[in-house]
DNA sequence: TGTATGATCGCCT
DNA sequence: GGCGATCATACAG
């Protein structure tokens, strides 16, 4: 077992979180797709200092923060680095592997790979919501379980999606050849 | 007070 | 591949 450091770099941390199990109130599964975001770039929500949105994003590291895309979804993020300065990972998709009937009847989905494949599908899945904006991921209803020592899998990593700025950047980390990605890793 | 803009998704052609 | 849904946020005036 190996446990992630918050105050690490969002890139570290991004990296980190594939393989990782991340369940909310025991409905879950194995991280398979993040994103790294910091101030210092504008496609992030911390570029340009904090505000009422974004403050969460500036508190201590190993937080939830949840904002909602588009009008319509919740997306879900982890808080990096030290207090005060504007990183964190986004999650982007999850291998279904606990409450699997749960998530079918919050999506309204029955195929696997549809129910947690993009930071909106897997908050609703999970029942990720506003209120849980700030809470801590190392306390209920969240729940993080680090990787085995013998997990055998390989982290790819490429441009980041659905963004219009710094797409130059390659901050978005999956793991290989996973079937439950948002979508699959460019090749090369 | 008004307006433009999304770290998206699902349905349509 | 295109587009509409739907609204909090940020910023301009």
């Amino acid at each position: 077992m190996t446990t992630i450091d918050f105050d690490a770099t969002s890139i570290e941390v991004a990296r980190a979180l594939i393989g990782t199990s991340l369940f909310v109130s025991g409905v879950g599964g194995r991280i398979v797709e993040t994103e790294a975001y910091d101030e210092s770039e504008p496609a992030s929500h911390t570029f340009g200092g904090q505000t009422p949105r974004n403050a969460v994003m500036f508190g201590p590291s190993g937080r939830a923060y949840v904002y909602r895309s588009y009008g319509l979804h919740w997306c879900l993020n982890v808080v990096c680095m030290r207090a005060g300065h504007g990183a964190g990972v986004l999650i982007r998709a999850i291998e279904p592997t606990r409450g699997v009937a749960a998530m079918r009847e919050r999506r309204g989905q029955q195929e696997l790979r549809l129910l947690c494949s993009g930071p909106g599908r897997l908050c609703q899945a999970l029942g990720v919501m506003h209120a849980m904006n700030g809470l801590r991921f190392d306390r209920p209803p969240f729940r993080l379980v680090p990787q085995g020592v013998d997990a055998m899998f390989k982290v790819a990593s490429g441009a980041r999606i659905g963004i219009s700025k710094s797409q130059d950047l390659p901050w978005r980390f999956v793991l290989a050849g996973s079937a439950f990605l948002s979508k699959p890793m460019r090749a090369g």
